[in-house]
RNA sequence: CGGGGUGUAGCUCAGCCUGGUAGAGCGCCAGCUUUGGGAGCUGGAUGUCGCGAGUUCGAAUCCCGCCGCCCCGACCA
């Protein structure tokens, strides 16, 4: 029996749902679209944002932080960034309510002169701050993040992977000219292709969205992306190199060495809470999620076997002693998060609770472990040995010894399995168009796992490539990126025939 | 915003066709029993049946409108 009522293989959105609910990651708020974020659920974007942010600032960076609202007028000096947007913004006209008819709506004589737009994303206001604090190539380069919130009003919502209010790390930066912001632009990917790979476990693939793909406003945006349990890609990371376009747009100009005036070359980059609904449809089971020890917020639970006695006492000493002696270890580069469950609970009940939402290692110690000096666990990733729940045991010294190594090899398990699966999920041996509509068909199951392709295109441009998109989309399909790591040679394009200079990935989207 | 589904207790759902005082299981609370693993027995609490307006003596049930959620499409981190 399992922990959760429906699994991956019956009905995968559902499955994903559950994991949501029963892990307590998050849950649905009254503001439509936008979700609360529980303990479990921000306590692995905080081990997020720790990291990550440790990350930037090792690489030059620094935080800063700009305002929730956004002047109408700001969104409008950039044509592809307005007309990317435009279709999702919630916008601030009032400052005051007032009760008409017994009703509080918004003042009619307390309109604004002009609007504000909630950030979509803060390209502007921060173009807007850069072309006053960039005088000279002194300086540049200009490296800077924030973390924050931004709001798309999106169609169609899904708790983590789309909503409408997000989390994320938005770092901007302008340089003085292409090469240098080309540098950033990939030391950015590079950041994100790391820390999904070391600390979410998640294995990526780099590359360059094609033209139609990009970030509205950018000449070059880059990606990592993902494969789902289902054979779906996941966009978990983006990098833009944005040229000198809100450079123009927004005058963001240094006197070079020489006194002329140049523009900027600016880049901006980010990841959000996107990246958790990665984490549970990379590591999830049917027991519910995984998480990766190194994000976890409780890496070894202790689940004392009360049973309403004196001798409880002893044995929540035993427990707590045993806490103590593994949170003064290090793993992941900081403290061992160890956590004494001793909420009035039935024991077996608090057991599944930590199943369910996937702490790393879990203790269950009885009186006679306390007695004996010893240590039973169970393994997260490992927990079933057919339907059975496989259950360890260690002397106490040996347990705290090997504490460390057994989270380490957790993560890097998590990370094998999923590597695993990425790289037997992706087909090369697709020559023509018919090929592809052959393996992905039209009439196939929902949900079927159909994994990736990998192809060789002429990268075509404009109309040819919208003709592209069309084609591919009638078997759902996108181009999800071309990957850093190129072959020698090519052989033909997928769609024209023509000579290809370019391999690129298919697949299926969030 | 288009197509499909759905909305009844904290959760999963039955009841709706054929209108007549709101149900089950799980969970929750209390007591007793049990105690190396998702325990048993007994008792108990919990609902403006998504919202609004109709038809009717009477609406969870029929009609109309609206909204939320899920899946697909369009769009996107």
């Amino acid at each position: 029996m399992h922990a959760l009522k429906v699994t991956r293989a019956e009905d995968f959105p559902e499955w994903y749902q559950a994991v949501v609910r029963e892990a307590d990651l998050a849950e649905l708020s009254p503001t439509r679209g936008s979700m609360i974020i529980k303990p479990w659920g921000y306590g692995i974007w905080e081990r997020i944002q720790s990291e990550l942010d440790r990350r930037i600032k090792e690489t030059g960076h620094e935080n800063y932080y700009f305002p929730l609202l956004i002047p109408l007028s700001f969104i409008a000096k950039e044509a592809d960034h307005v007309e990317g947007f435009a279709k999702e913004m919630a916008v601030v006209t009032h400052h005051r309510l007032k009760a008409i008819d017994g009703v509080l709506k918004p003042d009619p004589e307390a309109e604004l002169a002009e609007p504000f737009i909630i950030r979509p994303t803060s390209e502007t206001i921060i173009g807007d701050a850069f072309s006053r604090w960039i005088k000279s190539y002194r300086d540049l380069p200009l490296k800077l993040n924030q973390w924050a919130n931004v709001m798309r009003w999106e169609m169609r919502t899904r708790m983590f992977l789309r909503t409408a209010e997000f989390l994320w790390q938005e770092g901007h930066t302008a340089h003085v000219d292409e090469a240098d912001a080309m540098d950033e632009t990939m030391l950015a990917l590079e950041i994100y292709r790391s820390f999904a790979e070391d600390f979410l476990a998640i294995p990526v693939v780099a590359g360059e969205k094609p033209e139609n793909e990009r970030f509205p406003g950018a000449v070059r945006t880059y990606s990592i992306e993902a494969m789902m349990q289902d054979g779906k890609a996941l966009q978990a990371g983006t990098s833009h190199y944005l040229g000198t376009h809100f450079a123009e747009a927004q005058n963001i100009r240094y006197q070079d060495k020489d006194g002329a005036q140049t523009l900027a070359h600016t880049t901006s980059w980010g990841v959000s809470t996107r990246l958790i609904g990665g984490v549970i449809m990379t590591h999830g089971d049917d027991d519910g999620l995984r998480t990766p020890p190194a994000v976890a917020p409780r890496q070894i639970v202790i689940v004392p076997m009360l049973r309403g006695k004196p001798e409880d006492a002893d044995l929540k000493a035993y427990c707590a002693a045993l806490a103590k002696e593994l949170g003064a270890l290090t793993v992941f580069g900081s403290g061992l998060r160890a956590f004494v469950d001793v909420k009035d609970a039935k024991p077996a009940d608090k057991r599944w609770d930590w199943v369910r939402r996937g702490a790393p290692l879990i203790c269950e110690i009885g009186p006679r472990d306390a007695a004996n000096g010893q240590v039973t666990f169970i393994k997260r990733n490992a927990l079933r040995e057919g339907e059975k729940i496989k259950s360890h045991t260690l002397a106490r010294a040996d347990f705290v010894a090997q504490a460390r190594q057994l989270l380490e090899a957790m993560q890097a398990e998590l990370f094998a399995e999923a590597k695993t699966r990425l790289e037997a999920n992706i087909r090369a041996d697709f020559e023509t168009f018919a090929d592809l509509e052959r393996h992905y068909g039209t009439e196939d199951k929902e949900g079927e796992f159909k994994g990736w392709v990998r192809v060789c295109w002429s990268r075509p441009t404009g109309a040819a490539l919208e003709e592209v998109g069309e084609r591919l989309k009638a078997l759902k399909l996108t181009i999800r990126n071309a990957p850093l790591a190129q072959p020698a040679a090519f052989g033909k394009c997928v769609f024209t025939g023509a000579p290809a200079v370019e391999e690129i990935l298919i697949a299926r989207a969030y």
